[in-house]
DNA sequence: TATATTTGTTTAAACGATTAAGCAAATATA
DNA sequence: TATATTTGCTTAATCGTTTAAACAAATATA
């Protein structure tokens, strides 16, 4: 196979004896063009499988059509729902998405906003790592006069779009629930307090207790960074305790796992000597046995609205950017892990 | 927030009095450049925070340095760290990786590769949708001139590098395994016979079988979709018949979960009653109960050797593409839901 | 008939980086 | 001193598409 070269406008206005600038309007449907020209560039476009060089109308044109998408892994159904239903936003636009992952890691993240400005995308929609704290290259976005909108891991400081649950209140949802089924010593295997998304749902978790008036006992209180490992690992300090929870609220479906393998090896009943629920909804969690009880965060939502704020931005001339919270409404999943039959 | 104008060559040009080409050489450490000059341009592209405009380069050189990546669905363990591989391999000379996801449809995979191609591309990695038998637009990329690679879901008839595993093998790997449990009445609920790499399951477990001299019983042998509800009902009918199996090998995990529901809920004894074998090593093989036994396709590999073919094209100034296929040996991760203990 | 407007196209410049070719000035060689 | 070479830069063209401006020809208006 030789390498072929690619049809140019300046080859169809060849064959036509006719400009490129022609070939380009006629291609644009420009009314100033005859409809006898345009019927025949159409034609010779097709003949000669002529595909536009977007290269070279972005760079004329400013814009690359292009949206970047930084999440902290794709293979979690949240974010690959996220994607999914961002993609499908931005596809009746014309625009397509670049995908990075940062692997939970500041540094990836770091690196793949210099490759998405690099490759002059019209905006950014991120979710951020676990580790990142430092805001500076996320300000490079800023600068750059692109649109940047956050979903799920977002960060105030930022004062741009942000669009995610109500952690706060998922953590009441959880709590209350809880609390129906008779238990009393509630434990929460948390994400760290740096993330705000963990914060929100550590701070819901501390006022719904007292909401029920229940103490808030320290050692129930664990921040870790959610993995299967973590919540293994967490769960069996938890057993170790002379006075053990009746229930545990994980902040994350993976660490929700790790606790529900420890309770099944110590052969612990669940719900029933301690009940269990995660947060995100992910499949496996109606797949195990038992199912564990968890929140969806309405990832198609989320991806639509982001898809749409972006699009928003697109429109105007000048960018504007603000803290725009669109804060959605989390939905209890109640499975067998938490559900006990009296 | 203002429209920051970005920062050209030119700008960093005036400021220092020279040409812009001048300052192009400088950041190229072109050796007719002067040391003097050469740490003022950097030092000015600093201060002007000044990042190369990837469109205008790609455009002049002929390379975009973009490599598109087309999967079925990011959301399973399998692709999702095959792309991690391979972004990774690529990484290292440069290379940005474009992920699409065509959801198994052959529209849309035949949209992406468009998209891809219009994007200017430097080369394409791809694994087929499950539907795709039509070429027509793969070979579209052929004829682009740019490498095409593929991966796990291939083709012969494309004539291009692949990579997989070898799925025929791996069948007899199952068969042998599932016959030294004692099984004698196996069923394979298979992918679609017009896919490769499901025909070769499926030829691995006719041969296999005959090996052992067990007769082949065609209600045994299903074809499908390979979804968790396609397990589902598959099971269901197993079930009905008069003669049940004593083995049940999935060519998915999703299909082999949908399986494991259905005997669960049946109170059907797992493995002694029925065993149970899956295909792909899904993490949720080894989370639900039982664990289900199934094949590691080694995706970190493959990943990798697909981002090594494509650079192995990249420095070749002419692509000469043929059949040529990179098998690697699976791995059998025996588990629960087929070890019998005796 | 003379002038104004519309139609359909071309020309030329632009987007920003790269690079071959050119050209002074500085330095080396004879 | 005269010539050759090296050094360090500039000029100008290029990649393919887009678009403002120009312009001739056709048609409309006075």
């Amino acid at each position: 196979m030789v390498n072929k070269k690619k049809t140019t406008t300046k080859d169809i206005a060849n064959v036509l004896n006719i400009s490129a600038a022609a070939v380009s309007k006629a291609l644009h449907n420009d009314p100033r063009i005859s409809e006898k020209t345009k019927k025949a560039v159409r034609q010779v476009a097709e003949n000669l499988n002529y595909q536009p060089n977007h290269l070279a109308s972005a760079l004329r044109s400013g814009k690359s059509k292009l949206v970047g998408v930084i999440v902290p892994k794709t293979n979690s159904n949240f974010f690959s729902s996220a994607i999914h239903n961002i993609e499908e936003g931005l596809d009746k636009e014309g625009y397509n998405i670049i995908i990075t992952q940062s692997n939970e890691s500041f540094k990836k993240e770091c690196k793949n906003i210099d490759t998405l400005l690099y490759l002059q995308v019209d905006g950014i929609i991120v979710s951020m790592a676990n580790e990142t704290v430092d805001l500076e290259t996320l300000e490079k976005v800023k600068a750059a006069g692109i649109p940047l909108i956050t979903f799920d891991r977002g960060e105030n400081d930022l004062n741009v779009d942000y669009i995610g649950i109500d952690d706060y209140n998922s953590s009441h949802l959880i709590v209350n629930h809880l609390v129906e089924q008779g238990c009393n010593r509630i434990a929460h295997i948390g994400g760290y307090k740096r993330t705000r998304i963990y914060n929100n749902r550590i701070r819901g978790y501390v006022d719904a207790l007292k909401k029920h008036n229940l103490p808030l006992d320290e050692e129930l209180l664990i921040e870790t960074n959610l993995t299967i490992e973590d919540g293994r690992e967490k769960m069996l300090e938890l057993l170790a305790l002379k006075n053990r929870p009746d229930a545990v609220y994980a902040a994350g479906d993976f660490a929700a796992l790790g606790a529900l393998q420890v309770l099944n090896e110590e052969n612990i009943k669940i719900p029933d000597e301690i009940a269990l629920v995660g947060f995100g909804d992910e499949p496996f969690t109606a797949m195990v046995t038992p199912s564990i009880t968890s929140v969806n965060q309405h990832p198609y939502k989320i991806g639509r609205i982001a898809a749409e704020t972006f699009l928003n931005y697109s429109k105007k001339s000048t960018i504007k950017q603000s803290l725009n919270k669109i804060i959605l409404d989390a939905e209890l999943v109640v499975r067998d892990s938490s559900l006990k039959k009296r």
